[in-house]
DNA sequence: GATACTCTGTGGTCTGACCACAGGAGGATC
DNA sequence: GATCCTCCTGTGGTCAGACCACAGAGTATC
C-alpha cells in the first residue's frame, strides 16, 4: 500500500500478516517466542515486541507468561477489543465528531433490526431477559446505561454480522464517558429512564412482530431523542 | 472497562488517553519526548515506545526524528490508516468473516448514498473526473479496481460522515487482496469493466438526479454483482 | 503412587548504548 | 552587517543484555 519507511517493527508486522494470510497462522496458533522472532527476522526483540503490542492491543493475539502451550502469543482474533480501543481514542484525539459517530450507529443499527427482523430463526430471549434486568426499579443511571448498551449489543450480535457487532462495540465504547457525562444534562433521569424502557420494549416487540419498517423507525426516535436529550448531538439529519 | 493486568505500557496509553479526553492534548499537539515520558510515568523507554506504536498504527500519532517542532511524536487523529490496519488483520486472522465484510460495505454504502442523493449541496466533479479517468480503455484489471476503490471512498468522504468514510476505507482495504485474486475467477473481464463502468455511471447519475431509491439498488446490485462474479461471496441476504 | 522440588522457557520490564537525522546556535567569512 | 558553514543538541529507531515473575514439565523424594 503506502510505501512507509521500513521500520523494524513494520517488518514484523507485514511477517505475521503474511503468515495469517496464507494460512500459515491461524486462530488457536501459537506465535513463535519473541527472542526466536527476532533472531529469524534479524531485529531485535524490542521490535518484535512493539509489533506483539500492536496486533494485541487490535484483539489479534493474547499474550501470557509462563510456559507451556498456553503461554505466549497465540492468535485469537476477537476484534470487538481492537475496534472498540479504536474508536475511543480516536473519538477522545477528535479525530472522529461525535455527531459522526451517533450517526454512523444510527445507520448500523437500524441494518442491526432489519437484519434481526427479517430473520427467520430470532431468537430474543435473551434481549428479553435484558429488558427483564432493566425494568428492576432503583437501577442507578451507570447500571441502567450498562444493561442498555448490553441490549443493543446482543442485538446486533445476534443480527450474525460480526462486522457490524464488534463496529456498534466499538461506537458505544468511543461515547460512552460522553454518555456517562450527559447523565447530569438530564433533568428528570427517572422519566428518561420510564420512557428507554418503553422504547425498548416496543423495539424488541417490533422485532418479534417481525414489523421492520416500525423497528427502524422505534430505533431511530430512541437513539436521536436520547442524545438530543443528553445534549451531546446537534440535530442529526433525518437520513444517516 | 475490563480491568486489565497492570503493564507498564498500559499505564502510558492510559495517560495519553486521558490527556487526549481532557483536552490536555489535541491534534497538532507535540507529546512529551519518549524519554521524558518515562522518567515521568515511572516507566521505562521500551515501554513508551510500545504505547507510542499502538497510537502509531491506529492513526493517533505520527513521529519523526530530528530536532525542532516537527520532530517527536505529534497528535494527527488521521483514522483511515488505523481502521484500515485494524480490519485488514482481523479479516486476515479469520476474526471476521469476508461475508460480512461485503454485507457490511453494503449497509454503508447505501448510507452513503442516501446521505450524498439527499444532500442539497452535494459536488460529484470529483466523481465525474473519476468516472472519466475509468473510461480510459487498456486500464489494467489493478489500475481499474484501484480507481473503482477510489471512486467509492470519494462518495463515503463526500457524504460528510467521517466514521462511515474510514470504516468504509478500511472494508475496502481489508478485501484489497482478495478481490485483486478474484479477478482471474472473471471469465471475461472487458465485459465485467465495461459492466462496471456503466454501473458506476448509473449510480453518479441517480446521485446527480438526487434519487435515493434509484441509488440504492443500483448500488446493491453493482456490490453483490461484482463479489459473487469474483466468487468471493455465497449468496447474500436480500437485506443487509 | 503421591508429593515436593528444580529446571526451563515464556512474556514483561528496565537500562544503557549506539545510530541517523533535523534543526538551532554560534562562529567564520565576505 | 549579512551570509554561509560547522558543530552541537535533542529527537526517534534500534539493539543487546540483564533481571523478574510465572507456569509447566520433568525429576527426585518420600
Amino acid at each position: 500500500m503506502t510505501d512507509q519507511p521500513a521500520r523494524a517493527w513494520r517488518l514484523v508486522l507485514e511477517h505475521i500478516e503474511r503468515d495469517l494470510l496464507n494460512g500459515r497462522l491461524g486462530p488457536g496458533d501459537r506465535l513463535p517466542s519473541e527472542r526466536d522472532l527476532a533472531t529469524d527476522l534479524g531485529v531485535g526483540r524490542s521490535s518484535v515486541r512493539e509489533a506483539f503490542r500492536v496486533l494485541e492491543v487490535m484483539g489479534l493475539i493474547r499474550t501470557a507468561t509462563g510456559s507451556g502451550p498456553q503461554s505466549g502469543a497465540i492468535v485469537i482474533a476477537t476484534p470487538t477489543g481492537g475496534m472498540s480501543a479504536l474508536l475511543r481514542l480516536q473519538v477522545a484525539a477528535q479525530g472522529f465528531p461525535l455527531d459522526d459517530v451517533v450517526r454512523t450507529r444510527l445507520v448500523l443499527e437500524d441494518a442491526v433490526f432489519a437484519a434481526i427482523a427479517a430473520a427467520p430463526d430470532r431468537d430474543t430471549t435473551y434481549a428479553h431477559e435484558l429488558l427483564a434486568a432493566m425494568d428492576v426499579p432503583d437501577l442507578t443511571p451507570s447500571e441502567f446505561l450498562a444493561l442498555d448498551a448490553q441490549l443493543h449489543l446482543s442485538l446486533a450480535e445476534a443480527s450474525g454480522n460480526t462486522v457490524i457487532a464488534a463496529m456498534m462495540a466499538g461506537l458505544r465504547s468511543s461515547i460512552e464517558s460522553y454518555v456517562q457525562a450527559g447523565v447530569v444534562a438530564i433533568p428528570d433521569w427517572d422519566a428518561m429512564a420510564t420512557r428507554l424502557r418503553a422504547e425498548h420494549h416496543a423495539l424488541v416487540a417490533a422485532i418479534d412482530a417481525a414489523d421492520v419498517d416500525a423497528a427502524r423507525a422505534l430505533v431511530h426516535a430512541h437513539i436521536t431523542g436520547y442524545y438530543t436529550s443528553a445534549g451531546l448531538t446537534r440535530d442529526l439529519h433525518p437520513k444517516n
